[in-house]
DNA sequence: GACCTAGTTGCAGAATTACGCAACTACGCA
DNA sequence: TGCGTAGTTGCGTAATTCTGCAACTAGGTC
């Protein structure tokens, strides 16, 4: 990339992140990977009250991460773009790696010190 | 139970995604994408205040983001990891190709008064 | 030593976000 | 028509985040 990401681009990126920065709502696109859900399905599958779990799904549609279809009387959730889930396992790929790497230094560094610490994350 | 990702993944990418949740994190983002810079570069890049660059780039330090190295009087960020890059340009052009297909969709919409879906984006 | 530049940090107020409750709409069925 | 299920929305409060100001530390220069 040879040039800079534009204002705008900054504020767009910034909102598709703000998008998915929250455990919840992680938790809600995580459930909608596969296939096409209710709100009702959502909120049981990520744990919270179907109110809550409509109140994140109206922030996501509104942003464009997810689209609402009505069958009957429930209505149908499902992610806008499977990008977005190319994207969430490329950076989850890193992060895990990163921890396991951040974990051997980590128990590198206790072994050569004699450190009084056991605990280790795996 | 069959989660394509864990609990402790969805805090983790949820954490993630929130560290560039914000417009000028994303400046300062963009602005180390190239080569390493000092908080005062970053600032005036980012067009914001040094005391705010530090806060922010603390933010992303405490989690993983940047990387700092000090230097005589100066300190030098850089991003940790170049994957997130790769993400990032992933996610760029996926919103920007959205951003696309919804004007298209629009334009198509409002010459044919019709909506398949209920609810329509905003 | 005093002084300057580069960053960091504590604090407080402003702004934003999260979430539960209750009231509401929309649809289907008898 | 009334009732039950599925979701949404307004509102108030709690929690979190953002940001500027002032005070502070760390290196370098005179």
């Amino acid at each position: 990339m040879k040039h800079a990401m534009s204002d705008a681009s900054c504020e767009l990126m910034g909102d598709f992140f703000a998008t998915f920065a929250h455990t919840k709502r992680m938790r809600i696109f995580c459930a909608l990977q596969k296939e096409p859900k209710t709100v009702t399905e959502i909120a049981a599958e990520a744990g919270i009250s179907i109110t809550n779990a409509s109140q994140h799904l109206r922030l996501m549609r509104d942003r464009g991460a997810v689209i609402a279809e009505k069958h009957a009387q429930s209505v149908y959730y499902h992610l806008a773009d499977p990008r977005f889930v190319e994207a969430a396992i490329l950076i989850r790929q890193a992060l895990l790696e990163q921890l396991r790497e951040n974990a051997a230094r980590a128990s590198e560094r206790t072994s050569h010190r004699r450190s009084h610490t056991v605990f280790q994350p795996t």
